[in-house]
DNA sequence: CGGCATCCTCGATGATACTG
DNA sequence: CAGTATCATCGAGGATGCCG
């Protein structure tokens, strides 16, 4: 990245620049962002999980598409990896330090736009 | 929605039901993280800005999609238009109270993010 | 300036089958 | 169970051009 560590400044007139251009930032908010990285990491936040659980709790998402998010998420250091070589193989995923930072905001996010969209008046 | 406002749970056990399935909160979610949404209302946060504005502040996003996603984000309720008839035209968006909830943890969790990364040893 | 319509491309996603 | 590999598809997104 270019501007390094530009975060925070709110300012007005000086504009986020961030998120403009090419930075690791923005590829690591592209994956908590994805279509499932938001899910994974909000189904890991009570307690971490295994991939078939993973894969049941959330709706709709294929094997394949969950390796993938979640390889990214532990390339990213969100998530880390357990394997246990029983038989079966037994794989286990919870929220890393970094994580849980990330995955705070999310839920507050989500839990804000639920909360709004179940209040009567609001539309 | 079937559960309704299951928000804020995070006992153990009971795991989210909400976003497993067709929630019109899952809508609004995908529109708020889709891949400029989440930028737009980060872009707004500080200010509001007319059209080209937001397009030169955006990088890389192209009218099209700018338009699609402030459409879409307009129509969520979660940021308002005001066009002005001259010549000319000028049209401003902005933020509405909903989009504001909204871009508060989105910016947490953009800045949470950037700090990670700028940290020397994180990574 | 703001923004819609059209065409087109490419990558994300899903289905299926196979491995350890 | 926990993946990986391959193939097919579908739609997001970019380029261009037109209109108020």
């Amino acid at each position: 990245m270019t501007g390094g560590s530009q975060h925070r400044q709110a300012e007005a007139g000086k504009r986020y620049d961030v998120f403009h251009t090419d930075c690791l930032a923005r590829d690591v908010v592209d994956h908590v962002t994805s279509r499932w990285g938001i899910w994974v990491l909000i189904s890991l936040r009570s307690n971490s999980l295994r991939f078939y659980e993973l894969r049941e709790s959330i709706q709709g998402i294929s094997e394949k598409m969950l390796a993938q998010t979640l390889r990214a998420l532990v390339q990213d250091g969100l998530v880390w990896r357990k394997v246990e070589p029983t038989t079966p193989p037994q794989v286990t995923y919870g929220l890393t330090e970094f994580g849980q930072d990330v995955g705070e905001p999310l839920t507050e996010l989500f839990d804000r736009i639920t909360e709004r969209l179940s209040r009567p008046g609001a539309g």
